[in-house]
DNA sequence: AGATAATAATTAGCTTGCTTATTAACATGG
DNA sequence: CCATGTTAATAAGCAAGCTAATTATTATCT
């Protein structure tokens, strides 16, 4: 047991803050961080979420999401509406000056992954993507039982099994 | 193409953040969050380390270390002195009340890898861990190079190629 | 020795993410 | 119908990382 050892302890938060790092370098030019480039990755898939739907879908509070769509209105790419129907939900829809913004993000993204993936035959990087998905449910799994943890309030843990 | 693909745009962040989100859990009780049981665990290691050495083997910019030992310094764990040899540095060392702490550190770990491993037999763990050890070489290596990429101040990635 | 460069730490300011608490609007049950 | 609960968004506040700029101190080079 020393390949599940020590070292998972910081190998997975050193990846992250790394293709974040490298990702914010691609991306800076265009004026957009990682996160909020996330956000306008899940309007190009779905537009005019609302901010709540896009915080389920991104595993991230509610709270998160308010902040990165504000610097993005404020950055003309996107706009927020009331809906009509529901007056506590804001809805959030691309402003045409996010449109060009899609290859950019399809680039970078690709990029990243060519150059995190460098070395790594089909077969390896398959069973790779593979273990880490099982080790992602793991643990949101674990956060959703709260296992003799509690806490983490606002997110959204139960949504239905298979939807992302 | 498609194992490399965008899910690895979020499978990694995730994972770094469930962690951490889990592991912040278990050590609340103990008035720690993971990155300062990180700074910690460095110093169990080898005690007396200069701020720039710890930030060194965290890849980490030593301002963030400055904050962290900071409020180590604060809950009374951990203790700065300046070099009396070369007066530019300081050292920062345990005091007594971080003592037993070690032993929650391994624990909490330890049940962080199990909860994330689950399901996950030995061998696909190995083959995991290497293969994540060779993305973050990846990732390191472009980060170096800066290729086609600039900026990344203060943090030293020219280290000696095999520490850690 | 003296000017110049490099290094350790800090300050100030930004983004992300989390927590707790509040407000507004909708939903439901007696 | 109205009291209670639930949901969407926000506010305030903290930790962590990052950048850029500043201050002290040590090293180096002519």
């Amino acid at each position: 047991m020393d390949y599940k050892d020590h070292r998972a302890g910081f190998v997975f938060s050193d990846i992250a803050r790394f293709r974040a790092r490298l990702f914010d370098r691609l991306l800076e030019p265009h004026g957009l961080t990682t996160s909020q480039a996330w956000v306008l990755a899940q309007l190009f898939i779905e537009d005019g979420l609302p901010q709540s739907e896009i915080a389920r879908r991104m595993d991230v509070g509610t709270v998160t999401v308010g902040g990165l769509v504000e610097r993005l209105e404020v950055r003309g790419l996107v706009e927020r509406r009331v809906d009509p129907v529901d007056r506590r939900i804001k809805r959030v829809s691309l402003k045409e000056a996010a449109r060009p913004i899609g290859r950019v993000l399809a680039a970078c993204g690709q990029q990243v992954n060519e150059i995190a993936g460098a070395g790594l035959d089909d077969e390896e990087a398959r069973r790779l993507m593979g273990s880490l998905l099982k080790v992602r449910e793991n643990l949101l799994h674990a956060l959703e039982n709260g296992e003799d943890l509690k806490n983490a309030t606002d997110i959204v843990l139960d949504r239905t099994p298979e939807k992302r």
